[in-house]
DNA sequence: CCAGGCACTCGACCGAGTGGAGCGCTGACG
DNA sequence: CGTCAGCGCTCCACTCGGTCGAGTGCCTGG
């Protein structure tokens, strides 16, 4: 894979580059002559078609039946992207466009909502982000309420605006005062502190001061141990799915279907993207590279994104391998950036 | 439209009964011959002609081309489904398909879920689902929490399990322990009554007793009428709606994206299924009836489902124009029943 | 009113023919 | 040795004519 690379001397990068550019702007192979012509070189088609040959040698492009141009194959994308590809930087007006989509005062949800709707309008495919892990966000307070016997409804508060419900099945029943009571013990002593750090700390009380605590104090750490628990389940938010429809290279009915139906189960699209989230910038899966069927001619362009320097989530889009990446690569990255920003904005430690 | 019917003798109802079920089945113009050998009349090609000519001159059914066979119009399943239909009692072992799905105990959302998968699966077309209106269900408790300068976060628990957060901004501060007692009272007045009457009794009070109300609990009724306020945004969840890729007559792209669009938008779904709230029976849309261009081609058959008596809601699924309605209304009806006797039984109540 | 028959109309299908795009190969040239 | 013009070939897309079959509309005789 990697000598490929070595191998190409200039001339061959350079057509390999028009020819993928070519090919991603028309949709329809490319022949020697149009190559030739539009490369910028000096060259003739006969010369070209010396160079194609090695290309499709090299399993770089293929041709789709003999006498037709030649298009790209997967390999060929993954080499354009890798190192031919100059990204333009996205326009001013765009910048703008996905910022002006940003209200920091919004909730986290409809954060995501908004994030991915604008990834896929202005990319026109579908966007997705990934729901940032709450892990070091802090801990505001939290409740609780009795529904019925033995059923408590606990209520944290998260960073001062997110709000989660979690019903809690327990053996024992509690008064709604005694609920109280624990709570107030909880939002003494944890308050403030990360989720992390909170569940951290949960555990390490409940293991050390065991003896010392009364049983309520004890059944209030374990109340709270349960409430804060199992992180809140993993999610990605998807829009444009619709999109997709309009690429004729993916008009394959079948095909189609497992796409919407990935989107809809939500569960390979997570896999995708916990896949991105290593790294720290913009990256990209072409067709079948991720192991997955339905996902011929497919690509998606992920970032991840960061708050306070550290990767909470990944977002990207997702279309046909055929996009024009050197436009959707810098949006997705400025929207990265962008959400990170304004997750940053904690209306709770803002003087508002 | 209505004289269509009167003027249809015997012979000719069964002919067009015939033809739009071997239409249904087949998907393909049906002929003169075919249908006279079929229909069980023993009357001549060229007789079914005649009639097959009255027929189109009354819009009933249409010749995509001259000389190929005629398909119904969206007039003629109108009739068909209307005055022709037999409908099949769905065998035994559907209806234990379906009333196995159906877990009492499960949240209402939950049933939702799985009401509108289970319709789209046994259908194998798009299945959606009305969530019930919550004029009538017991308010069970209310609650208010502190976050913020004036930002307070409202928790109603609703029939024992179904908990609801709004968050209220407020031009005053409160604290918690005032918050408290406001909940306490609320509680005390209300609790166990349904959200309507809470809405109206609020009201009353605040009409009648204004004067003599102190600030504190103005501002609780004011709280909790916000809180009830405006009822929870009207939904539809809808599911399988890839399974409407598969059929070729809704392949034309442009109307599919719109068609998907729709699904997930919900505005429109919602539109059509509250057309249906109405009627207290198995309910059909052909074609544009309701007005929409996305919606050739396309019908839903859709029933309302009722607890204690009350219609609450409706369910139904999208499907092409083509659809066996003999097969798909018993599954609808049976299916709005077995919703309203699974929501019937409200775990608040039971001993358990 | 019904049925048989006839002429006619389309669409689907097939095969041949054609034009064009594009390739591989070869041989000449600097 | 790299480059390039030219030739022959392959394959696709498109068109055109012809045939076939399904199905209709209409007319006429029972």
């Amino acid at each position: 894979m990697e000598n490929a690379f070595i191998n190409l001397d200039a001339r061959a990068r350079t057509l390999l580059r028009t020819l993928i550019e070519s090919y991603i702007r028309d949709g329809q192979p490319v022949g020697s002559r149009t190559l030739a012509r539009t490369s910028g070189l000096s060259v003739s088609a006969a010369t070209v078609r010396n160079v194609m040959a090695d290309l499709e040698d090299m399993g770089l492009i293929q041709a789709p039946h003999t006498s037709a141009g030649r298009i790209p194959t997967p390999a060929g994308y993954r080499l354009f992207v890798d190192s031919l590809l100059e990204v333009r930087n996205p326009s001013p007006e765009e910048i703008r466009a996905i910022q002006s989509g940003f209200d920091p005062n919004a909730s986290t949800q409809d954060l995501m909502d908004t994030t991915s709707n604008l990834l896929s309008r202005v990319t026109r495919m579908a966007g997705m982000v990934r729901l940032p892990r709450h892990r070091n966000v802090a801990l505001s307070q939290i409740e609780f309420l009795r529904l019925g016997e033995g059923r408590i409804l606990a209520i944290l508060v998260i960073d001062g605006k997110e709000v989660q419900n979690r019903v809690l099945e327990l053996e024992r029943d509690f008064g709604q005062d005694e609920l109280q009571r624990m709570a107030n013990y909880l939002n003494a002593h944890l308050a403030g502190k990360s989720l992390h750090a909170v569940r951290a700390e949960l555990l390490r009380e409940m293991r050390d001061v065991r003896d010392d605590l009364d049983a309520m104090m004890l059944a209030a750490i374990d109340l709270g141990e349960q409430a804060v628990g199992d992180e809140d389940p993993d999610d990605v938010v998807v829009a444009g799915q619709t999109h997709l429809l309009g690429y004729e290279e993916l008009a394959d009915m079948e095909r189609l279907r497992q796409l919407l139906e990935a989107f809809n189960e939500k569960q390979e699209i997570l896999g995708i993207l916990d896949q991105c989230i290593r790294s720290d910038r913009v990256q990209i899966f072409i067709g079948r590279e991720s192991g997955l069927d339905w996902f011929e001619n497919c690509s998606v362009v992920t970032a991840p994104y960061s708050v306070d320097g550290e990767v909470v989530g990944v977002l990207g889009v997702i279309g046909p391998t055929r996009m024009s990446y050197d436009r959707v690569i810098p949006i997705v990255d400025v929207t990265a950036r962008l959400l990170g920003s304004a997750l940053g904005d904690h209306p709770a430690n803002d003087p508002k």
